[in-house]
DNA sequence: GAAAACACCTAAAACGTTTTCGAAAATTAT
DNA sequence: ATAATTTTCGAAAACGTTTTAGGTGTTTTC
């Protein structure tokens, strides 16, 4: 292995380690001559810092931690991507995990990038999650933590989010004035943020509107990797409630999974009933009738997340005061076929 | 910052620290007692070691890198979830970086995890990639590196893989045996080794049932992210060709884009036109009709290819011959409704 | 009772950097 | 010429571990 460190230069330039140092990192007491030979030399020699090393010296990774419920998700890897082209930017690394949706897991994973020495955390919870110690713990401990999409409203760090419940108020306001009356909503499993939040603005947008809330219009779709519990529910829905005209699903693929069934039903859709998603995955254009849903801006919400994030970490580090933020992220209506007759 | 370190618990027992180390990864000269005492302290001041410290010190890092061309593709995410899964499974992180389909970029991104002392590196090809050195160049350096998926065969290294041109064989041949004569394909671009070997299955089958390979008949789609490709090639080809029945296309994406235009223009499928896709695309069951596909493994391949690339991180540590291998995972039809009349 | 064996512990070096502090050499000022 | 200043360099400590090589005291062996 012929890796080249620091005294090999020095060595073959008859020089110490300390101005090799020096002079590759710029300090101006190393004069011209010395700092070219220095730098010619580490060329020549390929020389690569040992970041290991360096890391122990600084007592900083260069490097973030991502903990994500699943990398399968067409929504997160979009986040992901947002998180990567931004940390990379920025010159950091990027470590992920997959807590799965289980709670002991995201425990673990955090503890595991904390003993790695991570700069800093991004984290969005597992639909488990509803104790919060081991991030406060994090944060206790200075690492900067930013919470995105699934957050939890009681950690005191920085967040980035859209407005779940205006989102949903605003699809479900938007169904209804359309001229929608029977609005069932397909929400998500009770604990996540973003799931409690949709579920509320649609109640607020019946209720906004003179509509009763029926809670028997409700239907759970727990399961986030298949369109299954869509489809499902969808059927349950026609026999229990065959009046409904319109669905508030709580993300395109549950909407995807009802609409889905409706075509194998030869239950037309949006003329008997109209379906809306949520997120806008780029499948919601490929199935027929299209999904009007609702846009989220997931690589924004990746990219703005590291940005604060690594804010928090320089100003840590430098003994700066930090100021949590939370950052609401824009959303809009794509209105397409599925509810428009 | 409250960090416990090996010398806060030694003081606080009155020992040296060599000993408490010793106490805490069991060696056997260390007393029993002295080691409960020890792990007792360590539990109580909530010791976590400094694995910064344990990495320059093992001159290890218990990481590995992993460069995909980008996240925000169904396939790779789910490689992805097969790599942290068996990652963790073996106590590695993994850093994860995408080169999108740029091989500057890749570049790139190999020497950042070099730098970073990764222990072994994983690698999906770019679509630009036809020149190896850097890849070699780590190799040199003796850093394990498994390349999966888009590989280059002259690449003296672990490779997991499909048999891409066999898959692919099988596919037109299932479509001749079910009697379909004009047989289009939708290729991928001209570098990429799993483009290329599909297509040569593509032209390999026709040619061993007696069909002429027509080159007027094989468009190209080099979009990975999006299915216009497809959609416009199919456009294309039914006004060059309209006396086609069947189309192989390299990916589902690209054979769902085609099957949008094939919906949208009234033209039958598979009645008029039969396709044929590649992955198994869970989307691929949403489409109507369904999508017939080869369904390529790849939590599998993640999987295998963390546990080639962690064996021989190990045997070059232990200064093990490496023996490389070259895995081949299975593929099989799925037969759907795009190809059955 | 002396030699050998054993049990238990620790000092110190090492991993490869960065940075502080000061020293020597060169330059300028007087 | 000497003094003051500036320029340029390097010794050494430090980051937190692991591990080698040995040291001390106790027990076993004959």
């Amino acid at each position: 292995m012929n890796d080249t460190k620091l005294i090999d230069i020095a060595s073959a330039l008859g020089i110490s380690v300390t101005t090799v140092s020096k002079a590759l990192k710029g300090y101006t007491d190393i004069s011209k001559a010395t700092r070219a030979r220095v730098i010619e030399m580490a060329d020549k020699m390929n020389y690569m810092p040992n970041s290991v090393a360096v890391n122990l010296r600084t007592n900083e990774t260069k490097t973030i931690g991502v903990i994500i419920p699943t990398t399968v998700h067409h929504f997160f890897s979009i986040v992901l991507n947002g998180i990567l082209e931004e940390a990379e930017k920025r010159g950091y690394l990027v470590i992920i995990l997959q807590s799965n949706e289980k709670y002991e897991l995201e425990k673990k994973q955090l503890a595991l990038l904390l003993q790695k020495r991570v700069d800093g955390i991004l984290i969005s919870l597992s639909n488990e999650t509803d104790d919060f110690s081991h991030i406060n713990e994090a944060i206790r401990k200075k690492t900067p933590v930013v919470l995105f999409d699934k957050i939890a409203k009681r950690v005191d760090c920085s967040k980035v989010i859209i407005n779940d419940a205006k989102a949903a108020f605003d699809a479900v306001s938007y169904l209804i004035n359309k001229g929608f009356k029977k609005i069932a909503h397909f929400r998500g499993s009770y604990i996540p943020q973003n799931s409690i939040d949709r579920f509320l603005g649609y109640k607020r947008a019946l209720e906004a509107h003179g509509i009763e809330y029926d809670s028997k219009l409700v239907y759970v779709c727990d399961n986030n990797t298949d369109f299954e519990d869509g489809y499902e529910n969808a059927q349950k829905l026609m026999t229990e409630h065959p009046d409904v005209d319109a669905i508030f699903a709580i993300t395109d693929l549950v909407a995807i999974g009802a609409i889905k069934y409706f075509n194998e039903a030869g239950i037309r859709t949006p003329e008997q009933v109209a379906v809306f998603g949520f997120s806008n995955w780029f499948m919601s254009t490929v199935i027929s009738p299209k999904l009007t849903t609702i846009d989220q801006p997931g690589y924004e919400m990746g990219h703005k997340a590291v940005s604060i994030l690594i804010d928090e970490i320089v100003d840590t580090k430098e003994l700066r005061p930090v100021k949590h933020q939370i950052i609401e992220l824009p959303t809009r209506i794509i209105e397409r076929e599925s509810t428009v007759r």
